[in-house]
DNA sequence: CTAATTTCAGCTCGACTGACATCG
DNA sequence: CCGATGTCAGTCTAGCTGAAATTA
């Protein structure tokens, strides 16, 4: 019973959600680097598929993600010829983004790799298993943001 | 109903994990940092506190990631002064990784900080939630790991 | 002048690959 | 000598902070 890599805290639940995620995140990358694509760029890909250009700021809103991590998340885009930014003619300080007919062009399977995995971390799981988790993460979620800005952080 | 940034697709529940995760790491490290900490760093600290010096491979095991990962998370620590390593003299290739004084002195007050922060997120919780919540991410991990190895990924 | 938007520099974290040493 | 194991070095993604530049 001193064995503690297994110990029944509740912190070791938060510890298992980071490694499932990386798992996950790992898999896809994998199988999307084939394609050119990376998991972390399906949401501004899947965004701007349906959609005019958006500025950068409004992308990083949808990610979930710092301004600035958008920010280097589309100069690798750029690099690539996934995107392009085209000055705002209405707002001379912002860029809109747009997709390039290249990243038009591989979105769909990317889109579909994702799904399969998601696919796969989700076996066994039954509709009511799936919705609980998203409602147990979600509260979890807004516990954490509300900290973050009582908090400052 | 055609906004989309809340559709009820099950890709959804991996995104609100992710977002959920990082938000817990950034406000951890926020009030680590002032004592010269880091989450990552902490599953290292506690195993190594109340055991016996460890090979770094081992380490990676404990924490759950990469060896190459682990190397890297122990070069910082040893630049600042947490952890010395020592050339196992029964295995001339491994060197034995050990808390210093500095790193055992603020051990507890990090603890109490990530403690108090996986207190935070899951408030609202019952037992049974906490429980239910490992018990399904448990089994996603499971599934990614299964595909992992399968996938040669 | 002020506020909003983007950009830039520097950091951590985790992963991968390839090299090297050592053990058995 | 060979295969397995343990570490190390270099490079990449992805995220964060904090500060500077641009323009409304």
């Amino acid at each position: 019973m001193d064995r503690q890599h297994d110990t029944h805290e509740p912190a070791n639940a938060l510890r298992i959600v980071g490694h499932a995620y990386r798992t996950f995140a790992r898999i896809v990358d994998a199988q999307l680097r084939d394609l050119g694509l990376a998991m972390s760029q399906l949401p501004v890909l899947i965004v701007l598929k349906h959609g005019k250009p958006l500025p950068q700021a409004e992308l990083a809103r949808i990610a979930r993600v710092e301004q600035s991590s958008m920010a280097q998340l589309l100069n690798r885009m750029e690099r690539d010829g996934l995107i392009e930014r085209v000055t705002d003619p209405a707002d001379k300080r912002s860029r809109l983004i747009s997709l390039t007919e290249h990243a038009l062009q591989r979105m769909h399977k990317g889109r579909a790799i994702m799904d399969a995995t998601v696919d796969i971390a989700l076996q066994g799981f039954n509709a009511a298993e799936i919705k609980q988790l998203e409602a147990l993460m979600r509260r979890i979620d807004q516990n954490l943001e509300r900290a973050a800005e009582e908090g400052g952080y």
